[in-house]
RNA sequence: GGUGGCGUAGCCAAGUGGUAAGGCCGGAGUCUGCAAAACUCCUAUUCGUCGGUUCGAUUCCGACCGCCACCUCCA
């Protein structure tokens, strides 16, 4: 089975192919930088991250641009509030973004293209709609002439009529139909300006996007991603620009990212309900956020809390858990693989068992994340193989360490398409060269203790260790130790 | 008013026309000096309510109830 898609054009689940085979252009809109990103934000960028990823993992070269917007209205607002430039405010929460996604696990895109370092290649694309007679200046502000396109409303599915009852804003007096949208904004006493052919001014929000997507990716590109609140206007306006310009498709598949909620709302910067990014990630580990985040599939809503985010945490230390008890399998393959004879000679009934689950997990993780990237059901399939390693290890059934270095294998690359497992780096510095015959002296002390009954001294070592964020596991084989978070 | 979505165990969340993945929490055990980790067992005869189609529906259809979102900047 391929991968599908649903595509929010057709609302439909569709089978994706991409137009040169084997390549993928995907365009992901980002954020408008005039605060810090929410974990709501994050959702979406999150999304786009795996998307990517796993496209990759499945075999396709991906270009993914994403934007910055940093210019518009409420970077202007916010930027004359704090007393400082739009471009000083833009630039700042600019820079903290990446800080902020980088932080979550999230690779930068190929480019991230900038408004206010496109804007000439914006006012030829309104160049171009005026001369098709598809906008008109008024004021020195460019407006799109909506009457223009014929399928305007495809993507949201909004007629006409449908559009007007409902207005909740006041009609803008200047346009010709109430849902015309401007291009370009004649730029008002003390606000940032652009020269243009109509005057000062700056791009309207819609038109970057259309302009700087079809520059770094070309016409039609295949997958356009953002959150569900952009469907309209953002996206619809998107599609009548470009498609009029250049008599193409844009996007072959729209993919919209539901919310995030917090306490049944959407969580929305204008509410005020928002939790930072930085925030959360000052609390929790990035891997058990994203879990968080990709524990419902991208198009239902999930809801924020506390209380999630402290579920996600303890299903990762499982996970984490299996994974770093694996590495020792890992290791000793390595020093017996010349031995291969033996090794396949003996292949255990348990070994059999293992080797099957750990088929079948990656069946269902590439079945999970083929029918619209279904993150939720690709955990459910990784979660099933950490159970099933367990109790090859706990049962010790004889399963060889190289099924079980295979294992480790699979879990590690899955994990790595969701960006939910990151490798206690070994330390390499100094330190982890005086700390491991370090910590092997506390051991074998405590171990003579142990062995005199001497729990006192013994406890106090594993006690005193784990105030260092040490934690010491005893078991069959003896003592192990670890760092934890 | 228009458009769309959601309602599955204590909580989160997959899923299917043939009888409910996974995670968290909780309970009882195993192992252990005690921990920790792991394992075993238990925790939805039932998928918002009421009808219909069907041999059979949580899954399809209809009505209703409840919740949410978009139609204004918002991922």
């Amino acid at each position: 089975m391929g991968l599908k898609i649903y595509n929010s054009l057709s609302r439909q689940l569709e089978d994706f192919t991409p137009l040169r085979e084997g390549q993928v252009s995907m365009y992901s809109c980002g954020p408008t930088v005039y605060d810090y990103i929410h974990i709501g934000n994050a959702r979406t960028a999150l999304v786009t991250d795996i998307i990517r990823r796993y496209l990759e993992y499945s075999g396709y070269t991906v270009k993914l641009v994403q934007n910055v917007t940093d210019i518009d209205d409420k970077i202007i607002a916010r930027a004359q509030t704090l007393g400082i430039s739009s471009s000083q405010l833009a630039q700042s929460n600019c820079e903290a973004y990446f800080e902020d996604t980088q932080r979550l696990g999230i690779q930068s895109a190929d480019v991230h293209p900038k408004a206010t370092e496109h804007i000439s290649e914006m006012i030829d694309l309104i160049q171009t709609l005026i001369d098709k007679d598809a906008a008109y200046v008024v004021d020195g502000s460019v407006y799109y002439r909506v009457n223009k396109f014929s399928e305007y409303g495809k993507l949201s599915r909004r007629k006409p009529e449908d559009l007007l009852a409902g207005a909740r804003v006041e009609v803008d007096k200047r346009k010709e139909d109430p849902r015309d949208f401007d291009m370009w904004k004649a730029a008002k006493p003390g606000e940032p300006y652009w020269e243009s052919p109509w005057g000062p001014g700056r791009p309207g929000w819609h038109i970057e996007c259309s302009s700087m997507a079809m520059k770094h990716l070309g016409e039609t590109i295949d997958i356009h991603a953002g959150g569900e609140d952009l469907l309209f206007p953002h996206h619809e306006n998107e599609i009548a620009q470009s498609e009029l310009a250049t008599g193409k498709p844009f996007a072959r598949y729209w993919v919209h990212v539901a919310f995030l909620k917090i306490d049944g709302r959407r969580m929305g910067k204008s509410e005020r309900n928002f939790i930072f990014l930085r925030d959360a990630l000052d609390r929790y580990p990035a891997e058990a956020i994203r879990h968080f985040l990709i524990s419902a599939q991208y198009r239902h809503p999930l809801d924020y809390s506390l209380e999630s985010l402290q579920k996600s945490e303890s299903a990762l230390k499982r996970l984490n858990n299996c994974l770093e008890t694996l590495k020792k399998y890992d290791e000793d393959t390595n020093e017996t693989s010349d031995d291969k004879t033996t090794q396949t000679l003996d292949v255990s009934k348990a070994d059999i068992s293992l080797l099957s689950a750990i088929e079948n997990m990656q069946a269902q993780f590439t079945d999970a994340m083929n029918t619209d990237f279904n993150t939720a059901q690709a955990m459910g399939a990784i979660f099933s193989l950490v159970s099933h390693v367990n109790k090859s290890i706990a049962n010790s059934n004889g399963v060889s360490s190289n099924t079980l270095a295979k294992a480790r294998k699979t879990l590690y690359e899955t994990c790595q398409v969701l960006g939910i497992y990151t490798e206690n780096e070994e330390d390499t510095s100094n330190t982890a060269e005086y700390l491991n015959p370090l910590l092997e002296l506390l051991l074998e002390i405590r171990q003579d203790a142990r062995n005199q009954k001497d729990w006192d001294t013994s406890d106090k070592i594993r006690d005193r260790l784990k105030q260092l964020n040490i934690e010491i596991q005893d078991t069959h084989e003896g003592s192990t130790w670890k760092f934890i978070s």
